[in-house]
DNA sequence: GCAGAAATGAGAATGATTCTCATTATTATG
DNA sequence: CATAATAATGAGAATCATTCTCATTTCTGC
């Protein structure tokens, strides 16, 4: 009941590609990159199907800087840090509040929750040497 | 050296209508509420000085949901809860990552940290019960 | 009062994202 | 294998929050 989807040669290799990096891309970029693979493509189905790709929790969006959403195909519960300098989104590993703060937080708001985002923001290492 | 600023009745309007909520409102809310009481306000002036005040610390985005920026009049540290049914955005007191994890987080990206947030996202009491 | 700096309003411009719709794949079915 | 039903796609138009322009007004220090 998890992928009741039928097959998409776009939505595959939209995907792939997000899984493939770790720079956290813009829709921009990711159709940029898949232009070189599948001449023709459209801006619209990468939209499309990074919207579904979302909707099945396939993909997660990190967040929308600067007026770009950023995507990443990493969906294990993970924290970030975008530089405000550079725009960079990198990873962080080891951080947030866990299931276990998020089940207290729910709670006492009696809601249900069911994401979780942790964001540091700054200017990161190679910014700084600069 | 904080706040160097001339005098802008508007933007004192506009910080303390949002100091008086706690509904981390958009600019387009802010600009309505505005309007009652600064007949002919234009939206650029809401607009800048939303860029402004952020500049200047006095209030923060909470992020940017469903195409709109919520900010927010509370600068201290806390957590924010955004039902993706409804778009409420609420207050989490108590969580999150604090200085100490922050700085152990710089350490490891050899990056400055100057800001973090704490997102959760789900289905709100309200919500539930309809 | 006066000069310079800052703020403002009105509306145009920007630009990422979404929508429309005709066309083309893909799947299910007989 | 047809063939109908459903999903995906491309091209470009449309949206719409936000930003920009610029002429005008307000504020500040002197």
């Amino acid at each position: 009941m998890d992928t009741p989807q039928k097959h998409s040669v776009k939505r595959d290799a939209i995907l792939r590609c997000l899984r493939e990096t770790d720079a956290h891309p813009t829709a921009a970029w990711l159709y940029e990159q898949l232009r070189r693979q599948h001449a023709g493509i459209s801006r619209a189905t990468v939209y499309r199907n990074l919207a579904q790709l979302r909707a099945q929790g396939e993909i997660i969006s990190v967040g929308n800087f600067g007026g770009f959403e950023r995507f990443d195909g990493r969906t294990d519960p993970h924290a970030h840090f975008v530089c405000r300098r550079c725009g960079a989104v990198l990873d962080v590993d080891g951080v947030g509040p866990g299931h276990e703060l998020s089940r207290e937080t729910a709670g006492r708001l009696g809601a249900e929750i069911d994401g979780c985002w942790v964001l540091f923001s700054g200017v990161c290492s190679d910014c700084r040497s600069k």
